[in-house]
DNA sequence: CTGTTAGCGCCTTCAC
DNA sequence: GTGAAGGCGCTAACAG
């Protein structure tokens, strides 16, 4: 029953085989969750003497074999990457339930990402799921070893997938619904200019103030922090107040809101209305209820998880996999 | 430069030995970080000769031998757990610091717990730090196969490390301040009853109330989150509201803020006082400026690191290492 | 269906 | 200081 008091080492499939009076091998295909040809009565015996045994198989051993180790890589630049936790919550979650497990890797600085390749964090993972900007796909598929890198920062890449949300039919429906709401002037605060990701975002912002005759007053440049959103506010709100404010990130939209609260009372628009982007967890908090842009975070996920397990699935040169973006207003618009 | 365009398989310490003229025990002796013997010149030719090939040694294959994986696993209930990004920022920072990396395994459920065991899910980690308190220690142990186990849910054990937070001069603090401010009654909003640690934090609370004879009108129970705290408001501040009311997470304060906003002009007190516990990154935004009960992050981080990186500085029935708490008053108190 | 034989990539004796 | 040989635990190829 109890099979680990001493120090007496794990079982291992020799200790199995010999027990069920088999030989390795046949003790390796019965417990092998593949079918393999083994005669019933011996599958049987097998199975019994690893459960008597508490016979439990080292993955690593395992995986130096068949080349895979059920790893999947997370790379973020920061943990407060994952300020989404309700994306990553059913990210893991749903890792976990293919059968694999997740090794979280925290990249902090461009200057890691050498370091990382120097000093060999070399495991041979599955597959690496980059949310890091800081990284690009054949660095990640260098550091790891892996040719299932899957893109999900925005970085796209001819061999490798890409998921990402669709961010065009999100942000034209914010801004119709500003439109709507006869707001005729805006301001934008963006954030880190060198990402392309969100070079485009701007872009379709600036497309859609086209489109509904919206003038664009002004730009703020921030770094998606509410920090960055704090400090912005005093050059949005002056005497040229716009009509509305967009934020290319939630976090943005609570420090200027945070400001402005004289602005906003009972959480509604007087001066200004405000829109976020991301449509965080935190929008929920009634201090926060900031209209914003997010999008299906399960699809999301399925998406992702489903590059993983059908790696077969893409073709060099696929375009990305996009997942739709919508508006979710709130009482600040 | 390029050394992965083909699909070469990546090469061995076998190549680089070959490359530098020597054998594989050299090499592997070279490209050691221990101090082995190799005359200079040999070593760095293999040096050398490893990094034109980018030779990353298989850190799977050497864990087979060295029995060390340097992986850490860190298990918690829910992502949510990881609702102090502040914190886990740190933990995996320092983890990798010191050349390990974190595998992030997500128990969902007591039933997982389970499941888990049966899939073996035997990853020899290093250690195991766990702040899910679905599981007690005997049963992590059987989990990872690993002997070091580091308790940070408050459950204790005999065989494994504890780090914990000594709440009793955090609590003990914030109560003098309410005292010192007149207040003479107050409620309890607490977690789950069934926690050992949420019974001994309440002891603590009662404890300290008696002491400075604050008398405890009411307790409510909830579940730590910001919904139950917006649930429990509702019965606390009727007619009889207190002076005060402490919760036993900063979460459920802001649930309460938030349904007593009236209550707090200009996020200062006015019919009653309000404390938290945690100290959240959270309560650093504006809108949820609550005085709570935190403890130096970084000590903490470092008490656990350091008993993963030195597992024999702990003794079977050494007491717990323990990080003192401090009140941290901001306005609603 | 079964058992034997070879490795996977690495490290560590152990002779030299 | 060096190299040959053996083994970590497991599974894929073979013959039988």
């Amino acid at each position: 029953m109890n099979h680990d008091n001493g120090r007496a080492a794990p079982p291992t499939i020799a200790d199995v085989a010999r027990l069920a009076g088999v030989s390795r091998a046949v003790a390796s295909r019965a417990l092998s969750t593949e079918p393999r040809p083994v005669s019933s009565d011996k599958r049987e015996r097998v199975i019994e003497a690893a459960a008597s045994l508490g016979y439990k198989p080292n993955l690593l051993a395992q995986s130096l074999t068949t080349k895979t180790v059920n790893l999947v890589a997370v790379v973020v630049n920061h943990i407060h990457d994952l300020s989404d936790l309700d994306l990553f919550d059913r990210l893991i979650d749903q890792i976990q339930a293919v059968g694999k497990q997740v090794i979280l890797v925290r990249i902090g600085s461009v200057a890691r990402v050498e370091e990382f390749l120097r000093n060999g964090v070399a495991y041979h993972v599955d597959a690496a799921l980059v949310f890091s900007d800081f990284a690009d796909a054949p660095t990640v598929r260098r550091m790891f070893r892996s040719e299932l890198v899957v893109m999900l920062n925005g970085l796209h890449d001819e061999l490798s997938p890409v998921v990402i949300p669709d961010e065009h039919a999100g942000i034209f429906e914010a801004v119709a619904d500003a439109a709507a709401k006869k707001v005729r002037s805006a301001s934008l605060v963006t954030g880190r200019a060198s990402s392309p990701v969100e070079q485009a975002r701007v872009d379709t912002y600036r497309e859609a103030f086209a489109e509904h005759g919206i003038k664009l007053i002004q730009t703020v440049q921030g770094d998606y922090s509410y920090e960055s959103g704090h400090a912005a506010a005093a050059m949005l709100v002056g005497p040229g107040c716009p009509d509305a404010i967009f934020c290319t990130s939630d976090a943005m939209a609570m420090g200027i809101l945070d400001v402005c609260r004289a602005d906003f009372p009972h959480n509604r628009p007087s001066r200004f209305r405000l829109y976020g982007f991301d449509n965080l967890s935190l929008t929920d908090f009634d201090a926060y209820p900031i209209s914003s842009i997010g999008y299906d975070k399960s699809l999301y996920v399925r998406h992702i998880v489903e590059s993983v397990v059908n790696p077969r699935g893409f073709m060099p040169g696929q375009p990305p996999v996009t997942v739709p973006t919508r508006f979710v207003p709130r009482l600040t618009a």
